[in-house]
RNA sequence: CGGGGUGUCGUAUACCGGUAGUACGCCUGCUUUGGGAGCAGGUAGACGGAGUUCAAUUCUCCGCACCCCGACCA
């Protein structure tokens, strides 16, 4: 992409109302715009980084047998009355809204109930069974306070996978296989060495629900972390009991503060029972289907990878969630030369596949170089006068700051 | 929801009970061109309402918005 169509500049000042590490610098190089409170819009670099995202996290969903699709966000009020969680003191989140012929309609902010009873029309046999669905969607949530930038928002982008399985067994083997593909998803996007499989408070089927939370400054939520066994202990279930059930000592754990970045429970077969959700078995007797959930919030996952890597300059993406994995600038001045041989090149390497963004703008090396840093790209190819010269092309890693010289075709053959 | 705070050009800020200033941005011209250029000219602003006052952007009250702490957080 031509950064010159680019429609979006960067600021060089964060906006006041933020305080937020990801919010100042994602505004600031332009990939996101505050709405309101909460309320964040993605703009063409921003949605490029969420889309790199869902396609890491969908790939992984696909591999364990998850089906993609698209719930709504208009959910019906008797739907939620079946399970309870309508009425605004059981849930204080809810949006909600009144149609034109007097119905009530609530805003999804978790879809578990219109998915399960969607379900109920298609799954009616042991042989119909498991199913796992999921789907990015909008969540939106009345929060009483947003905070953290795009981290706790009233509106955001939310991965929400859900098993339905015969029996516990079934059910386990499943939740396991999620978990493999939570610590996949969070290794590719580059936050593996920073987030741990956190045990917590679980609910009425398990002991514990499993959150997936990233060691970072930013995080709202206190863990207990045991750096050899790569996992940690929400503060909220750290008793002696539960120490003893992991085979932990608490003395061996650190305090942290981290960010929830997933999180799976199981739900047994209440919801299932609540929404009528049965299936026969093999000996046609009736039972209720087991329900497993699964959440990575996108954009809060978003707003943690700019948390743990950006540095004084500007973000500083990983490769697999980059917008593009080059900046290629473009120092020609007036220097027809130098643009003509930056213009070959950027064609050469986008006809070649590589993901580019030519900063082919009129403006002064200085800019472009604050820019760049800004925005984060993780490999800046810089074309100047003396590319033309000497045929070598700068290339610099955004995250180390080493910058090394090759030829074109050394560049091309990367 | 409890507590605290803040609202000034597009952005960041200054000052002030009496003509609202600066920087960046943006527009025009000239110069400049490897780390946010220089000169000249121009554009653009007091959250809304009520009150106090000769006079309110400034003080008071109400509303709204935003931020922070706490509570909350499948």
């Amino acid at each position: 992409m031509r950064q010159s169509s680019l429609f979006t500049k960067t600021r060089r000042e964060a906006p006041k109302d933020e305080l937020a590490k990801n919010a100042q610098l994602l505004i600031r190089a332009g990939y996101v715009h505050k709405e309101m409170a909460g309320v964040y819009a993605y703009l063409p670099l921003g949605l490029k980084v969420v889309e790199r995202i869902k396609a890491i996290v969908r790939e992984e969903m696909e591999a364990i047998g998850g089906n993609e699709l698209l719930m709504t966000s208009l959910q019906s009020k008797e739907l939620w009355e079946k399970t309870d969680r309508w009425d605004d003191k059981n849930v204080d989140v809810w949006f909600k809204s009144v149609l034109k012929n007097g119905s009530e309609v609530g805003f999804g902010w978790s879809h578990e109930e219109p998915i399960t009873e969607l379900m109920t029309e298609y799954l009616a046999s042991y042989r119909d069974l498991p199913a796992y669905v999921y789907q990015f969607q909008t969540k939106l949530r009345n929060e009483l306070r947003a905070k953290s930038g795009i981290m706790r928002g009233r509106e955001f982008v939310m991965k929400d996978m859900y098993s339905y399985t015969t029996d516990e067994e079934a059910h386990l083997k499943f939740y396991n296989a999620a978990i493999q593909a939570y610590h996949n998803v969070f290794m590719h996007v580059g936050l593996g060495e920073l987030t741990y499989l956190t045990f917590a408070s679980g609910g009425a089927f398990t002991q514990f629900s499993h959150e997936f939370q990233t060691v970072s400054e930013a995080g709202e939520d206190t863990i207990y972390v045991h750096k050899k066994k790569r996992l940690a202990v929400n503060k909220e279930v750290l008793t002696p009991e539960v120490l003893e059930k992991l085979d932990v000592k608490r003395e061996e754990l650190v305090e942290e503060k981290a960010i929830e970045v997933g999180n799976i429970f199981s739900f047994g077969s209440i919801k299932s029972e609540q929404l009528g959700l049965k299936y026969k078995d093999e000996e046609g007797t009736e039972k209720p289907v087991i329900l497993g959930s699964y959440g990575i919030g996108i954009t809060r996952l978003m707003g943690t990878i700019v948390e743990s890597f950006a540095d004084e300059k500007g973000i500083v993406w990983p490769e697999a969630v980059a917008p593009f994995a080059y900046h290629l600038v473009s120092l020609a001045g007036n220097n027809g030369d130098v643009a003509a041989y930056a213009e070959s090149l950027y064609e050469e390497l986008t006809d070649a596949g590589k993901s580019v963004l030519y900063d082919d703008r009129d403006v002064r090396a200085g800019e472009k170089f604050a820019d760049s840093d800004l925005m984060g790209l993780p490999w800046r190819i810089v074309v100047g006068k003396d590319t033309l010269s000497s045929g070598q092309l700068e290339l610099v890693h955004r995250k180390t700051g080493e910058t090394t010289h090759l030829t074109r075709s050394e560049l091309l053959a990367r």
